[in-house]
Formats: structure tokens, C-alpha cells, sequence
DNA sequence: CTTGACCTTAGATTAAACTCCAAGGTTTAT
DNA sequence: ATAAACCTTGGAGTTTAATCTAAGGTCAAG
């Protein structure tokens, strides 16, 4: 039997977090000391670990509401289901990597463009490209000599 | 002059949107009808483009009001500041998107271990492996032949 | 028997960027 | 004159995952 701070630090997290989990449905204590503090047993210490291993996946609390729903009753689920949530989620992280790899480029483009010095900005590559939609920057801009209209040092 | 509405859907927003860049001191129109419509000017629809533009490619809106006061005082403003600007957004983009390849990469190790089939997940693979730190999933796992302790069809 | 470390609760706060609502005033067209 | 479409405000709700606060109980050591 593990005491809130106890489990808490053996699993790196705070004991708020327990508490947060508590209450939102993911991991309640088996049972509590006379005094009302909470007791951990080694089940529901798995029980965290199997939620931290989800979230080291990327998958939200409440999508390991789920996992955890179907791992309470294994047998009334498919693997067809388990792996379905698998899929979705990395199709969801998908997206999202692909947007964040449209970003870097165009940002990326940006970077190119200045010349980064200590001069005034009032010429700025950076600046103007975001001024106006027909400024665009190209991705294979890197050996422009960097659209400033200033010198370069 | 263009009332809420109009300047919205021509820059395919919503009219809550600008009020709400309004609260947040992003853009305020440049003056109100006697009955108190909210009245943008061309400048105000520039600057509009200029925060949606920054968006697209990725700046928080916070970082956006940051831009935007260095756009409103340029001279003030060094090249190196902006590049500064765009450079640790890049950064911070690149590091979140290495965070969600580790994600994908461990997601598409579970999905590869099941089978996905409609039979009991009682020996899902992508349970097990979430149940015990030890049952690890390599990412090049692909030809396995899917892990399951159950018959593939 | 007191100090310090630990525990309890309910509820507020954070960040991000909207989105929606209610209750009412204005414009435009028919 | 009346309906439809538009506008106003303040404030609440959404999502995610905690984190923090206040006010107080419990426990082991010295
Ligand atoms: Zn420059
Ligand atoms: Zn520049
Ligand atoms: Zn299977
Ligand atoms: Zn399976």
C-alpha cells in the first residue's frame, strides 16, 4: 500500500496529478487509511503505469478513458477496436505533423530571406512577406542573397 | 469602410473573431457608425491580413501582437530582432514536431503488432504492450507476424 | 508537545483561440 | 410596418492537463 506522495514520486508525477486523475475517472485508490488518506495498491499502481505509457504515446486522458474501459473488459472488445483507436490517433498526430511541417517550411523561408543583421527593419524581408499576399517566399530561397534591401555586412 | 460582417467574410472569419482580436488588442477598427458598428478601413483590413498571414504560418497571437509592434515601429527594430523572432518559433515548431514523430513511430510499432481482426482483445498485442514495460514494440516490427497469441484469418 | 512533512477538501487559475449565448438595438427591403 | 439580416454588450463555455490555494487534519521524531 502506497500513500499519495509515495506512489507520486516512484512515478514521477505529483500527487495533484493523482488527485486530478481521481477525479476525472482514470485511477481511484482501493481503498483509504482510518484517517481518509488515500491507499495505493499495487494493481492500481499498474493501472497508473499502463495511463503514463498511453500518454507516452500522445493518446489524451480521455482517449485512455477508453483504452482503460477496454482493458477492464477485454473480452466484449476486438482487436479490430483496439487498433482502430490506434490508427485514428495516428492519423490524428499525422495531421498534425503535416501542418507543423508546412510551418517550419514557410518559416524556414522566412529565416532565409533576412539577413538577421542590426540594421533597421524597415526593409525587412520578414516584414514585407507578411505585409502582402504577392511577397511570397519560396522554400528553395536559400541561396538567394537574402532579399534585404539593405547591405549586408 | 467595412462593417464586422463584411471585412469577416472576406477574410473568411468570423465576425466573433474580430471582436475577440479586438479584446485582445490585436485590431481595433478605426472608427464606429453613430449607432455604434464598428467601421474597418482598408488599413485596418492590412493589418488584418498581416495577423492572418502570421497565423498561417504559425505565431501565436501573442506573438502576433509582438509583430505587430515592431511592424507599427520598424525603425526602431533590428532585422536581427525579427529573424530572432522567426528563428525561435522554427525552433520551437521543429521541437513539437519531433516530439509527434515519436508519437507516430510508437503508434504505428502498436498498430503494427495487431491484427486488428474482430476476434476477443483478451491478447491484444497493443494491450499487452501498454500492461508491461517489458513487452516494448520495435519500430521496424513490420513483418512480424503480428504478435497476436490469436489466429489471423 | 511541538515542529515539519505529509495528507484532506473544494474550488480557482493557467494557456490558447476562439465560439456561443441572451437580450436587445439598427438597417434594409417589401 | 414588419420581417430578415445585421449589429451591440457582457459573460459563459470549450478543450487539455494539470497546478495552485486556503484552511485544516495526521503522523513520526526529538
Ligand atoms: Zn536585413
Ligand atoms: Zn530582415
Ligand atoms: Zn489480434
Ligand atoms: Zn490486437
Amino acid at each position: 500500500m502506497y500513500r499519495i506522495g509515495e506512489l507520486a514520486s516512484q512515478c514521477d508525477i505529483k500527487a495533484d496529478t493523482l488527485r486530478f486523475y481521481e477525479k476525472h475517472g482514470l485511477l481511484a485508490p482501493s481503498s483509504r487509511s482510518g484517517s481518509g488518506y488515500r491507499l495505493y495498491t499495487k494493481d492500481d499502481a499498474s493501472r497508473l503505469r499502463f495511463i503514463l505509457r498511453a500518454k507516452a504515446v500522445g493518446f489524451t486522458l480521455n482517449e485512455i478513458s477508453e483504452l482503460l474501459s477496454i482493458e477492464l473488459d477485454k473480452a466484449n472488445w476486438a482487436c479490430a477496436d483496439v487498433k482502430g483507436m490506434v490508427d485514428n490517433k495516428l492519423e490524428q498526430v499525422t495531421a498534425k505533423i503535416a501542418e507543423l511541417t508546412q510551418f517550419a517550411n514557410s518559416l524556414q523561408s522566412l529565416s532565409n530571406a533576412c539577413c538577421g543583421g542590426p540594421d533597421s527593419a524597415e526593409h525587412c524581408s520578414i516584414l514585407e512577406a507578411l505585409e502582402s499576399e504577392d511577397k511570397q517566399l519560396s522554400a528553395k530561397n536559400e541561396t538567394s542573397h537574402k532579399g534585404h534591401h539593405h547591405a549586408v555586412k
